[in-house]
DNA sequence: TACGGGATCCACT
DNA sequence: GTGGATCCCGTAT
């Protein structure tokens, strides 16, 4: 079942924990490209010096994550890749949770041919390319029918830890907000 | 209008 | 383990 708005209006650390095991779909010229979410991150604005909202402040990039739960927010880094981000809490309240690694289910063959024969979906950067997600689908929303989530599996067991690449976050550098399926094989790193 | 850096990935050593 | 790619955006001028 597709997860409904009400699920992405919670505690950010909840959903992002809730959401290893669901399955991210991608709907592509009609094809459905998908797979287990095995890693997420969870970005706590406007306190937490790691994320976009940090401050409070609202810009032409991050403004979505200040707007409804339930969408997607999508931003492009080092000029070549995206990240995908799912905006969690009410309007106003700008939270998110950064999608690191899926294991793939759905349309690999079509991945494999969009990362040129490289792994697939093992990183925030790699697993747009391989699900064809880019600018485009910031703002989307998530209980459509173009970009969704919904239920799969249940993890036996979740590892907490840091953050990856936010050494610059002071005190919240060492926030364990980052969560992942314990012995996934598709993990971006321990 | 200019400048500097980034929630990454890849090739190379 | 290291450095280069490559460019948009945030911040300051």
């Amino acid at each position: 079942m597709k997860l409904s708005r009400e699920f992405y209006n919670r505690s950010t650390i909840k959903v992002a924990r809730e959401l290893l095991g669901k399955k991210l779909v991608r709907v592509l010229d009609g094809r459905k490209l998908s797979g287990m979410i095995v890693e997420t991150e969870a970005y706590i604005g406007p306190r937490d010096k790691a994320s976009h909202s940090y401050g409070g402040r609202i810009t032409k990039r991050n403004a979505v994550m200040f707007g409804p739960p339930g969408y997607a927010y999508v931003y492009q880094i080092y000029g070549m890749y995206f990240c995908l981000n799912v905006v969690t809490r009410p309007r106003g309240k700008p939270e998110a949770i950064l999608i690191r690694a899926l294991e793939p289910i759905d349309g690999v063959d079509v991945m494999r041919k969009f990362r040129n024969g490289r792994t697939l979906t093992n990183g925030p950067g790699r697993l747009c390319q391989a699900l064809h997600i880019d600018k485009t689908l910031n703002d989307e929303d998530l209980t459509g029918d173009v970009l969704y989530i919904e239920d799969y599996a249940t993890p036996k067991r979740i590892v907490s830890t840091t953050r990856v690449g936010i050494d610059y976050a002071e005190e919240y550098k060492d926030k364990r907000w980052r969560f992942y399926i314990y012995k996934n094989r598709f993990i971006s790193r321990k």
